[in-house]
DNA sequence: AACTTGACGAGGG
DNA sequence: CCCCTCGCCAAGT
């Protein structure tokens, strides 16, 4: 698998561009979605260099933080953009994942149907 | 071809 | 909770 290949960065960021504005994806949660051949690491990768359309700020780490806060982005523009959105992060640059965690609908190929006769 | 480096994540102390 | 280690996988040296 090359991320490189248009396809793979193009299923990468399909997903992100779906993101509605207000709420957040993980790395990892990406990556499942995606299945074979995909992983949070490599997920990571291909956002640094994402398109001009593709809101990458909605993608952040399963701690609930911006991964790129120590990083070369000026000051902490990923959680100021995010802050603008709506989201709230606390004194220590974390948010609530449970509350802004955003699933999509049309990517299921494995749902696990709660049995209700369980 | 070996070794290091990440916009990652789960698990243990 | 915070910190560390380890597994992961592609890129850069």
């Amino acid at each position: 698998m090359d991320v490189n290949d248009k396809n793979y960065r193009g299923r990468v960021f399909d997903i992100v561009r779906q993101i509605p504005k207000g709420k957040l994806m993980t790395y990892g949660q990406i990556a499942i979605l995606l299945g074979e051949g995909y992983t949070a690491r490599t997920v990571g990768y291909v956002m640094h260099d994402a398109d001009k359309d593709v809101p990458w700020q909605r993608v952040i780490n399963s701690q609930g933080m911006c991964s790129t806060q120590h990083l070369l982005l000026p000051h902490n523009k990923q959680q100021l953009l995010l802050e603008q959105e709506g989201i709230v992060f606390n004194e220590k640059g974390k948010c609530n994942l449970e509350e802004y965690r955003w699933k999509p609908e049309g990517y299921e190929e494995e749902d696990e149907q709660p049995s209700l006769f369980g």
